[in-house]
DNA sequence: TAAAAGGCTCAAAACGATTTGGAAATATTG
DNA sequence: CAATATTTCCAAATCGTTTTGAGCCTTTTA
């Protein structure tokens, strides 16, 4: 049934070159010819074996992510969201998708080598960056091309995509420090990842420019493995300090954790503590009261990521596939004057 | 650097053949010369080129999940657990996964004909089906090797793995009312997918076998689009009812729209309203009170999908490439005695 | 009108593996 | 020892494309 390029060249009588390059489009096929070829495809329905196609040009057409199971990648839509950009920008210019999934974080590099090594894919893009990421050297080390959703501590040029995280916590932090808020903790994630550590920096700069003494006290962090319930007993310990912050500065992911620890202590969100969440999932607009938050850009983040490591694998060098985005601030109800 | 059969085959001045043959561990190839040229793959880094394999076998050892972002898959780390065992089962039988996510729901069989038509795969894994769906219809017409992830109305034989959704919602509907209640509400979700019928069936017969009528005013169903906002509203209009409900089934997915919904109306779960949820998700054990649910076996269907689609590849009849499996019940705080 | 220039087309050689069908060397049997 | 069986190896074909390098017609140019 299914038909290959040398019946169909049989068929019309005509030698598999000229087919090929007839439906290529190449211009040294008559315009007749073309027309013929095209039509007698579609008629038979043939489709030139894309497998085949990858031997001869020497490329996989495919790329690949690699996840660990061990991360919350899933709240909120976002990760589908970036997976769906990926993913139909890869298709539009004939690439597949394959995701690899380690076991467990003990894995991650395994499962990655099996790409790489195995020539199972021309690219390669992370997410979950950590400062020390040996994915990253690894991938560096065999100059295989990829890029990063987030950031890294290797200085050695690559490709990537970022959220300013210092931008957006030092922002929001002046914005509470305006409300006249003298009091502010951060429940911050685990500085393993890069993210938090530039949320932190973020956080103390905008201390600072408003003049505030920095209390590690006030700086909580919470475990990827259990977000919710850390997230909680973080809240709980910083209301029970002897000086209770007046405001917190929080990962919206965490917001479930969070609010039901202030609920138990019977405070008032948006009055007895004001709230800035980063990243603006559903329930910052469903919670009642909505959620003041830090809105990353709605730019989709997966065609960029396919753009930049396009060119990565066309050997561009990547000093300049890089890209920050400003996340800006949504005032909802959460946040209030002291 | 990268070497090839033929390249370890001069270096070891012996036949390509032998070489595929040794490593494939063949009977007819020498111990000794076994010995040699797996040494000799391992020292020089060498992996046979899948690509080229799979030329030959003429099988793509890669097989496909379809995807659409317009639906809420990605609530708690669930999606990811399937994924991850997906992925993994795969892995160890040398297949790729590669995931094609549509743009939307309207393209959705377009995405899945570029991975059927175009011989990207060798079989092909579903979810979220609905009772009449057009992905399903066409990979039966085209007689493509697939597997289910939930069921739907085609009575063409073909493999699926789900969960017994009938007999969770019976079983919780008798449970409330062996606990004395007489009006029990349920928070569908969309009759489009299957997965929601089986469970109005199964609370219907539960009423049933209680004793109970089925009051249509109790069945709400809320969007998948946005899911908390009209879980959120769906259950403000149940207890605004001249009858309110003294006890609700619901899927935990929607937990937060339906809890927000109760604190805001000043009812007490587990007291004024009674809550089972289907599906032990984090909030239902982080929640306070903790949620009783039902809760699906732990087992791992991503592999349970992997092996049954391998059978369907291997051209085994599917009448009997199926499994159901059933929940059990997890008691907690929200449900009491009327 | 001969030579040069274009236009079209194709045969053959890759790409990197596996499989088929022998063949040579060795071992076993009668 | 000849005949048969067993081991161990390999040359060549194959999977379905694309690319290379020529070749044959026409047409244009000098």
């Amino acid at each position: 049934m299914p038909v290959n390029l040398r019946q169909l060249a049989k068929l019309l009588e005509i030698s598999p070159t000229t087919v090929s390059r007839a439906l290529a489009g190449y211009s040294d096929v008559s315009s007749k010819t073309q027309q013929r070829v095209k039509e007698a495809a579609k008629k038979h329905n043939y489709h030139p074996n894309p497998v085949a196609q990858r031997l001869q040009k020497g490329k996989t057409e495919t790329i690949g992510i690699a996840l660990s199971p061990g991360q919350n990648y899933f709240k909120d839509t976002f990760f589908l969201d970036l997976l769906a950009g990926i993913s139909v920008s890869l298709s539009k210019i004939g690439y597949d998708l394959t995701i690899a999934v380690a076991p467990d974080s003990s894995q991650e590099i395994k499962s990655l080598q099996r790409m790489v090594q195995g020539k199972r894919v021309d690219g390669v893009i992370l997410t979950m960056t950590k400062a020390q990421d040996e994915r990253i050297s690894y991938l560096l080390d065999e100059n295989f091309p990829f890029v990063l959703y987030g950031r890294t501590e290797d200085p050695r040029p690559h490709a990537f995509v970022d959220m300013d995280g210092e931008l957006a916590f030092r922002e929001a932090c002046k914005s509470l420090i305006e409300l006249g808020h003298k009091r502010i903790a951060l429940i911050n994630g685990e500085p393993e990842y890069m993210f938090p550590v530039f949320c932190l920096q973020g956080y103390r700069n905008g201390l600072k420019s408003g003049g505030l003494p920095f209390d590690p006290e006030l700086v909580k962090e919470w475990k990827h493995q259990d977000m919710q319930l850390s997230s909680f007993e973080q809240t709980l310990a910083l209301m029970k300090l002897e000086q209770p912050p007046s405001a917190i500065l929080f990962h919206t992911e965490t917001a479930t954790g969070i609010l039901q620890a202030l609920q138990q202590l019977n405070l008032t969100v948006g009055k007895d503590v004001s709230l800035i969440g980063y990243d603006d999932l559903e329930i910052a607009k469903t919670n009642i009261p909505q959620l003041t938050v830090m809105r990353p850009p709605g730019r989709n983040a997966g065609e960029h990521l396919v753009g930049l490591l396009m060119e990565a694998i066309g050997g561009r060098s990547p000093e300049k596939l890089h890209q920050i985005w400003q996340a800006e601030m949504v005032l909802r109800q959460s946040t209030s004057q002291l």
